[in-house]
DNA sequence: AGGCAGGTTCTTA
DNA sequence: TAAGAACCTGCC
């Protein structure tokens, strides 16, 4: 289907914001620059026509019954952005023309929070490593790409509970397979109930998260803001740190962007990755 | 070869 | 309660 978007939108901006791990450029033999994105048990190829038109792989029913929301169509980012005053945060304005086009997904729970606890100290390469791996280990095939041939779900609970430490090892994971064996152990029983968690608020849901085995402040709050597509949730890496202390030492204004810091984030951490910083 | 990467846990004062 | 070290692995 052709689909016409107005508001921001911007497929490699978003591609590589770090919020996800399966939503990668791919080649075809064709020129123009085509992007797919893997969530749940489906598989989507969006190409860029320019005029803001995109050319879906999917039937109109299917964007409306899943991607528009994935994609959180119903929210004007163009609208958020004009919070932003230009002279009195001059930086977060930069950054987000610089940002502009980017879009939180909204991803699955159990996915981000398997990713961004398997995220810890690795570069975004490493991490999409890992988890390509997890899934081919234990994913079922969803489709099948023209050039890379089968692509694989990410893993349920029960079949990520199911693989050996050894096969864990097998993903790179590193010191954090453990993390990751206990989180789908505690899923499978029950223990930790993702679903049910909606129901929390951001504090109680921190406190709830924080409470899993290799889950801190940082992990947590990325799975409020991902997972949860809770947009107020501000986590902070070594970049975002950084651009806190260089450029805010007099601290963020949380107060003037609340129930959007996590998008202002975004803004922050893809520009602090080019910016230099100085 | 040694340091570091989108942190967290464990150990020690 | 608060620093500091240790941690897998891959890539400079």
């Amino acid at each position: 289907m052709i689909l016409k978007i107005t508001d921001d939108f911007d497929l490699r901006k978003i591609a590589d914001s770090g919020q996800c791990f399966r939503f990668n450029a791919c080649r075809t033999g064709e020129s123009a620059l085509v992007y797919r994105a893997v969530a749940l048990d489906k598989c989507l190829y969006i190409k860029e026509l320019g005029a803001q038109q995109y050319e879906l792989s999917c039937s109109r029913p299917e964007y409306e019954a899943f991607w528009k929301d994935y994609f959180d169509l119903d929210l004007s980012y163009r609208d958020v952005r004009g919070k932003i005053d230009p002279s009195t945060d001059p930086y977060l304005y930069e950054a987000s023309e610089y940002g502009t086009g980017i879009r939180i997904l909204k991803q699955d729970p159990w996915e981000m929070l398997i990713s961004f606890i398997i995220s810890q100290r690795k570069n975004i390469p490493a991490i999409k490593a890992s988890i390509e791996k997890l899934c081919a280990l234990a994913g079922d095939v969803i489709c099948e790409d023209e050039i890379e041939g089968p692509i694989y779900s990410f893993p349920t609970p029960e079949k990520l509970a199911a693989l050996s430490m050894e096969q864990l090892s097998s993903c790179s994971l590193g010191y954090r397979d453990k993390y990751v064996h206990q989180a789908a152990l505690d899923v499978c029983s029950g223990a930790v109930d993702l679903e049910s968690w909606k129901k929390f608020d951001d504090s109680e849901l921190m406190d709830k998260l924080l409470s899993l085995y290799g889950v801190g402040v940082k992990v947590a709050n990325c799975e409020i803001l991902f997972g949860y597509h809770r947009l107020d949730a501000f986590p902070k890496d070594v970049w975002i740190n950084r651009v806190l202390e260089i450029k805010y030492p007099q601290g963020f204004t949380f107060n003037k962007y609340a129930p959007y810091n996590g998008i202002m984030q975004q803004y922050l951490f893809f520009y602090s990755r080019t910016d230099g910083l100085e």
